[in-house]
DNA sequence: AGCCTTATATACCAGTCGTTATGGAAACTG
DNA sequence: CAGTTTCCATAACGACTGGTATATAAGGCT
């Protein structure tokens, strides 16, 4: 409908920065919840009031989803670079190194959002719950292709269960998540992931 | 202080059944978390008014606490059963599967309460994280204390470290207990435990 | 009987939730 | 300059939050 509207403000700009206030939402979604995250917190760690941020991004519920894509794009890189392995192993491996990367990041808060936000489920919050179920499906898939290109380039026996090795590593990076959401050290995540690798069937 | 007070009622007897309820609030916090759950979600599942309520149990966090403790006892006691079983092997297993039984009940909800109550944390309910996370934490201490005596029976290799293969099983619990509640059948589950049972070291 | 103690039921408290209406200020176009 | 459009700020909305005050009802004790 618009053609390169990036010119054709009409009226007056705005005064803040909408990556950087999203970005800000995301923090605190991340450390709080989606029901534990109240507009007060939103607005003032965004630096913005209430009205603006209906105005730049509709309500709680879409901000949450913006924030989630960021999210997805920004701290979930990692995962696109480890289906890029050479073999099985070293992907399971960029898989949960890069997890701990990423939930255990001085900067950021701990944990993962997605976990975050499934399990704090109050009803209202079902639309976010699908929303990550949606995202977590398509990237298991992924996975599981992924393996199946490992099983027929011989990196993986052949009697192995694709499905259940998938989503048993899925399974370790959501306990990975919740341990360091509840104070687990760095130290602690690599003993897993060190544990994990020596189980792992390849080698 | 007080010396055998069953018979010693004196006012006007309550009209309901204390466990009854306890059990009814259970429910309400396996199935909506801690800060998921409003009072009146429980006292319309328990039956009860608000007052009768605090009069029973103190405030929303004791109930939690109570609730906790019905939920360990009667939930978690497949836990006791797995350290008994004779290797180590075995004793995994049997966490695992009891697991399953618990997260998956036809008549519970989905899913762990403590994984549940950790992950929603929503500054109020800080106190209840910290409670889960001890709880946890002697929990974990003896299925490290059993794989110590498993690698003197030998059934377990001197090589692992107990403290990661430890960790690395409730990963395994802890990111079951995500899947399942969050859509995950019971077949998923299986598979999982089945993929970590070939993995298994003393095999 | 009457008293005493405790449970129940209704209504209410102050505070917060997500969301929005209102009023004025700022910047662009003509 | 006026006109228009969009922004920001204050304040309010109804609904809901956890928690109580008050009044009435129901039992045991003497």
């Amino acid at each position: 409908m618009e053609t390169a509207s990036a010119l054709r403000v009409k009226g007056r700009p705005r005064e803040f920065c909408v990556d950087q206030a999203l970005a800000a939402a995301l923090g605190v979604f991340w450390a709080k919840g989606y029901e534990g995250a109240s507009m007060a917190d939103l607005t003032e760690a965004m630096g913005i009031t209430k009205p603006s941020l209906y105005a730049a991004f509709g309500n709680k519920e879409a901000l949450f989803h913006k924030a989630l894509d960021l999210y997805e794009a920004e701290k979930l890189e990692y995962t696109r670079a480890a289906l890029e392995q050479p073999t099985a192993r070293k992907v399971a491996e960029h898989f949960m190194r890069g997890a701990i990367d990423a939930q255990m990041s001085s900067c950021d808060p701990k944990g993962c959002l997605g976990v975050i936000s499934m399990t704090a489920c109050g009803a209202e919050a079902e639309s976010i719950k699908a929303d990550v179920i949606k995202r977590r499906a398509s990237s298991q898939a992924a996975l599981v292709e992924r393996f199946e290109q490992a099983k027929r380039d011989g990196d993986l026996p052949m009697h192995v269960d694709i499905a259940g090795l998938t989503s048993f590593l899925y399974a370790l990076l959501q306990g990975m998540a919740v341990q360091a959401g509840s104070g687990a050290t760095r130290a602690d995540l690599e003993r897993v992931v060190d544990t994990s690798m020596q189980l792992w069937p390849s080698r």
